[in-house]
DNA sequence: TATGAATGAGGCTTCATTCAT
DNA sequence: AATGAATGAAGCCTCATTCAT
């Protein structure tokens, strides 16, 4: 069955340039006309190959947490100390910061479209990090987990708002600071 | 004599419900006619007090920062010692992560909303912010502001994104621990 | 394959009733509803086929007077005696007087459409009649042309603010005896 | 009943400037709000002096022809030669013709009001403009009334749309050169 | 497969008008 | 006499979507 191959291939092509779109714009202020303008195809075709514009957004978002996840384990291998496993941690993410954070704007915009009807996919895109970052760092501990991604998500959104803000390499390390002062003021 | 009503109380009074409002759906999501429904009263009465959508929303935020601002110097004191203030500001943070929630949600979409020209109010809410957290917890090193600021900022994205994430003062005291792990490993 | 339709074709047939529409009620009184009812298409119709009213406002205007224009260059011949000519011109406003009163109302109005800004459709508008008939009445002088210009202007408008007045032809032929009166006063 | 002398003084004071205001800008382009902006007082005064804006515009209308006849009473008198008598009236009309250019404007505006039950007022401004001609040039021949008429009106409207054009009289002795050569020419 | 013409609901905003004060 | 807050209809325009080709 050759042809589904090419009808997913060209999904897939499509679907490429979306991330930049939707973060840029959000959700509700990019139409389908800028979408398929900026593909440079007809809203004709973008509807033969998606069921709506939600649809295409939620396929999207699908495609990019997949890739995402593969990219991340070739660079924060799990076998390193664990100063080290950070140290690659912060240079991942400061070398993709700006996609990362567009995946922030598209998931934050999605968790709204629908309230709790958006719940599964949401979660779905949280876990696949949380995972990843679990495993690959060997955290184990919850709260220590979400506290990692707390500061993970709340760099790149700064950075985003701000981008004059300190490299996150330096936060990462400041923070620490921060907590050893707090250590011997106790 | 005209009917007797104090113009700007009657904005502020429509504005108070307008956070949530715009927090729940999105700046492009939420109609002025979805807005005055709300409020109860007509899309005439609404550009009667304000002179359009975007005015409305920046109105708002700025009404809404005033407010946290105020609310901070009261709950997070700033003649405390360190262990202290960092408790009360996760106190604080935690009795009012639904509303800041709103805020960043709010902050986020107004930036994407028409790229530089929207860039002075962005810089406004984040200064204010930045400098009351800087003048309570007397943080003057710009590096752990900027840590701290990110930190605050991504425990309630976080949180806000999965209601089940640790709660926020446990979170603080989880990254102190990683901290001091990552010392001792060095 | 698309649907069949030619682009311009249908942009031309949209356009045809316009002038009676606008010069009827004048630009700001005709809405695009009544107008996509009187063409009986939806307004998102009228929107695929122009950037907007005003677009589609000049764009009627330009039809009409290229129209015009070839009209006038095979019913009021260039090869003829003065006063043939004058007849052959009188005929033809006589005939058509119906339809230059609506193009005058549709240029006066959108000359006030918005002050100076549209200066260069009124000017491309009034510079389109004249030259027809300076070439075609082969008339030089500026100031001559202006007042056969006034004369004919003023007879259109005039009559149809007032049906019952002369007709054209005696207009013209009344004036002239003017003329001679004062001369011989003199 | 002194009350009811002042309601009408503000009432002429208050449609003085309307005139300007309703031929620059059309009837349906000026708002009752921007007229009262215009005026320095509210909407609900507007209402208080005025049944609403058709009614205020048609006492202004009303307000205006008054106006005018006393004046070109005077500036254009009867007892005069022919020559003469034209002479003035050129010059009246190029002192006025501003003044003559927005009534009109308004007068057009007017009569695409409402079509037929508008044909009242607009031929009283109509008569009252050819009753003065007439008996101020003593033209009994309403052929030439007519002419004389249409003439006034094209020039006036034609240097209205292009200021540039030749000054009233020089095109009043244009025309007349025109007749004297086709009349030689027959 | 791909087109783009067509729709009708809904977007933001302005309007003439009313009425309590 | 005068105010200006309030209304709801209507303005222009854009939207996601459908469908004949």
């Amino acid at each position: 069955m050759p042809k589904i191959v090419d009808h997913d291939a060209k999904r897939e092509e499509l679907l490429e340039p979306c991330l930049a779109l939707f973060a840029t714009k959000g959700f509700h202020a990019l139409s389908m006309r800028k979408i398929s303008e900026a593909l440079g195809v007809t809203t004709g075709t973008l509807y033969h190959y998606f069921d709506g514009k939600l649809a295409l957004f939620e396929q999207m978002i699908d495609r990019v947490i997949k890739s995402d996840v593969e990219a991340a384990l070739q660079e924060v291998p799990a076998d390193q100390s664990w100063p080290i496993k950070l140290l690659n941690l912060s240079r991942y993410l400061g070398q993709r910061e700006g996609r990362f954070a567009q995946i922030i704007h598209v998931t934050l915009d999605y968790k709204r479209y629908e309230g709790e009807s958006s719940k599964s996919l949401t979660d779905k895109v949280l876990n696949t990090y949380l995972q990843t970052i679990s495993s690959q760092l060997s955290i184990e501990d919850r709260t220590q987990l979400d506290a990692l991604f707390s500061l993970i998500l709340g760099v790149i959104v700064y950075r985003d708002l701000n981008p004059e803000a300190s490299p996150i390499e330096q936060q990462f390390w400041a923070l620490q600071k921060i907590g050893l002062e707090i250590t011997k003021s106790i």
